[in-house]
DNA sequence: AGAATTTGACCTTG
DNA sequence: CAAGGTCAAATTCT
């Protein structure tokens, strides 16, 4: 346990160098900067194998370590799994930032603002994936799974025409999101995209209702992308994310410009080009979830003592206007 | 006024 | 048939 810790703070302490070393990296040649994140992507893997060995020890015997009382005020089994979840989720968030630094700053140094040390529009938004299908040995925590390419059927016996469009969503990937400690609690963090709320629904067995959301522009452009949320039953805090379909509202005006890392997997297919970037511009004001680095270390490290296992407010300045 | 949300009814799936 | 997912009218918000 201790060897962890010391890996990963050494690895937030490379993260805070070179966020603190960014506003002097304008005159200096990208890769650099690349060789920076490289070392810091490289400390943080070392911290993850190590936690990932702890995880599937811990998976293999059941039983309460010194790993998750250092976290958990509660040991029951649930508490410590989500626990870890989200521990890991930390881990699995340094590794997305590394889709984020390069395009950040191509942006700046294309927008002409890294002089103007706008370090403000480098924090980036705190949703945190668990894993991916397939990827890792905590696979177990999370529900990826391809539903088929069966078309939908037209209800022709019925007045209210409507087309099946669970079987066509060819894509489903749930992750857990902590919930924003101010601004409006009911949500978790935005991912950049626009939302609307079409439905809720009461879920069997579960304290909390399910709320379904499709892309604003599903009219305009057709975006087939949906997205369900819920609380998780056993920790409030924590959300419950689940995205279906695709993005087809890339060249979309009002579409995000860049993407959350864990959004630009594969398998969801949101890479590719983005509009010029208006309000939903994630560093801007849509980005209202806001997480540093060196916020991400503190709030690690903190996690055990706060009494609801939530991650604190990092900037709640920057919430009161939602 | 238009956009967004709420909510009960309806539809699909297993 | 039950449960989950979606529709769409009513309501609320901006």
């Amino acid at each position: 346990m201790e060897e962890f810790i010391n890996s990963i703070k050494h690895a937030f302490g490379l993260a805070r160098n070179l966020e603190l070393e960014l506003p002097n990296m304008s005159n200096q040649p990208l890769h650099i900067l690349c060789l920076s994140i490289d070392d810091v992507m490289k400390a943080f893997n070392g911290a993850k194998e190590r936690l990932l060995m702890m995880m599937s020890q811990q998976d293999k015997t059941i039983t309460t370590s010194s790993f998750v009382p250092m976290l958990s005020s509660t040991h029951d089994a649930t508490q410590h799994a989500t626990t870890s979840m989200v521990m890991t989720s930390y881990i699995d968030y340094m590794f997305q930032m590394q889709q984020l630094p390069f395009d950040h700053v191509r942006a700046l140094h294309e927008n002409k603002i890294i002089g103007g040390v706008d370090i403000q529009k480098l924090r980036y938004k705190g949703t945190l994936e668990i894993g991916e299908k397939g990827e890792r040995d905590v696979e177990c925590y999370v529900r990826s799974k391809s539903e088929g390419n069966v078309q939908g059927i037209e209800a022709s016996s019925t007045p209210r025409l409507r087309k099946s469009s669970r079987k066509n969503d060819s894509v489903k990937k749930t992750i857990m999101v902590p919930a924003p400690q101010v601004g409006n609690t009911e949500l978790p963090p935005e991912d950049g995209f626009n939302w609307r709320k079409y439905g809720q629904k009461e879920i069997l067995g579960s304290m909390y209702p399910r709320g379904y959301y499709r892309c604003t522009h599903h009219k305009l452009y057709d975006c087939k992308a949906k997205k369900l949320i819920q609380r998780v039953d056993h920790n409030p805090n924590i959300f419950e994310v689940t995205y279906r379909g695709e993005h087809t509202c890339h060249m979309s005006s009002t579409a995000p410009s860049s993407y959350p890392g864990w959004l630009t997997s594969a398998n969801l297919s949101l890479g590719g080009g983005g509009g010029a970037s208006t309000s939903s511009d994630p560093f801007t004001s849509k980005y209202d979830g806001d997480y540093l680095v060196a916020d991400l270390a503190d709030a690690m490290f903190n996690w055990g003592s706060s009494s609801n296992n939530s991650i604190e407010p990092l900037f709640p300045d920057s919430n009161e206007d939602k």
